[in-house]
DNA sequence: GGTAGCGGTCATATTTTCCTGACTTATTGC
DNA sequence: GCAATAAGTCAGGAAAATATGACCGCTACC
């Protein structure tokens, strides 16, 4: 049990767990829409709650999909955007819609 | 709360869900290269239980992504099968295994 | 008749995930 | 100064997912 055992015989599980979660998904999809807020993502979200979407927001960011941006205009506003990371995985999602 | 409400608004959430669990990602991935079959599952996945496997097994043959099938050969086996919509999701977990 | 392998189920823990409500810091509007 | 909005954190608790160990029916082997 190395700090380099992955511990992950399945590839694809990496990507799978990001977006696993009751919440993750939906935000993703927005986020590749559109930039977006937390306030925002509990409004639209409905049933959703601070903490989880907190929870939700740090994982996305810290698997690399999403970027937190503290925009430094007259109100001060923080959002989520896609990353590089996060585009490529667009046109992959794309086709599991299509195989619903 | 209909029958028909389906409560999905983001499509690919479904097959998202279809692969979210500790084994499933893994018994897909295993039963896409060949059928599976219960005990071979067991010693395979070290770290797996009876029970987890039972129940993500269910899942997928739930979801339609597998088939249990029983062949009525000299010990009588049971193994699972990629069914039709198992198979159309491969493509797309190859794209995510590339993304990795 | 005893033992072993396969394919499970059942009742019960333990662990992980998710939700609730209270509280915080900073900014804006009145 | 006072209330509101934004963007959270924190301490619980409830609910869902996962694991454990016992047990069962069936077939096969010796």
């Amino acid at each position: 049990m190395t700090a380099t055992d992955q511990d992950m015989p399945c590839p694809a599980q990496g990507l799978l767990k990001m977006l696993s979660g009751k919440w993750k998904p939906e935000i993703f999809r927005l986020a590749a829409d559109a930039p977006v807020r937390f306030s925002g993502l509990l409004r639209q979200l409905k049933g959703s709650n601070k903490q989880s979407l907190s929870v939700a927001l740090n994982e996305l960011e810290a698997s690399g999909l999403l970027e937190k941006v503290v925009l430094r205009q007259k109100p001060l506003h923080i959002a989520y955007y896609l990353t590089g990371k996060g585009a490529a995985l667009v046109p992959v999602m794309q086709q599991l819609d299509q195989l619903s």
